[in-house]
DNA sequence: AGTCTGACCGGGG
DNA sequence: ACCCCGGCCAGAC
């Protein structure tokens, strides 16, 4: 499976397509799924595609997706983010993940885009 | 059209 | 490890 660069409906497409596939107890970030749906600075779409991701139908783990240092920026508008990663296995301390570097999940390296 | 604001990022100090 | 800054892009005024 490959995304292309095009910004719109399809770069959507391609970050929910990715972050679906994030396992239980791995974490990854709004750049680096960026750069595998094929925008390298779309880090912040990707954060606000993650901000209305609670209003579709649509069923992704938006809680495994932090900022690229491995806080969760996320936890004042998402407050069960933190309890939802707790719950799979990821220590958080403060709103840091601990091992952030063993945690991490490159979707560009694990799914060989 | 101009300005501000983010669930951001990397580099530099 | 921390903070700051400039760059980034789309949406809301």
């Amino acid at each position: 499976m490959k995304y292309i660069a095009c910004p719109g409906e399809r770069f959507e497409r391609a970050v929910y397509d990715i972050v679906r596939l994030v396992p239980p107890g791995r974490v990854t970030s709004y750049g680096a799924v960026a750069r595998a749906a094929g925008l390298r600075h779309g880090a912040r779409m990707v954060g606000r595609i993650m901000s209305r991701s609670g209003e579709g139908p649509e069923d992704i783990p938006a809680h495994r997706v932090v900022n690229s240092r491995g806080v969760l920026s996320a936890v004042g508008t998402f407050p069960e983010m933190r309890r939802r990663l707790e719950s799979e296995g990821v220590a958080v301390h403060g709103n840091r993940i601990r091992n952030w570097a063993d945690v991490f999940w490159d979707p560009l390296e694990e799914l060989s885009l």
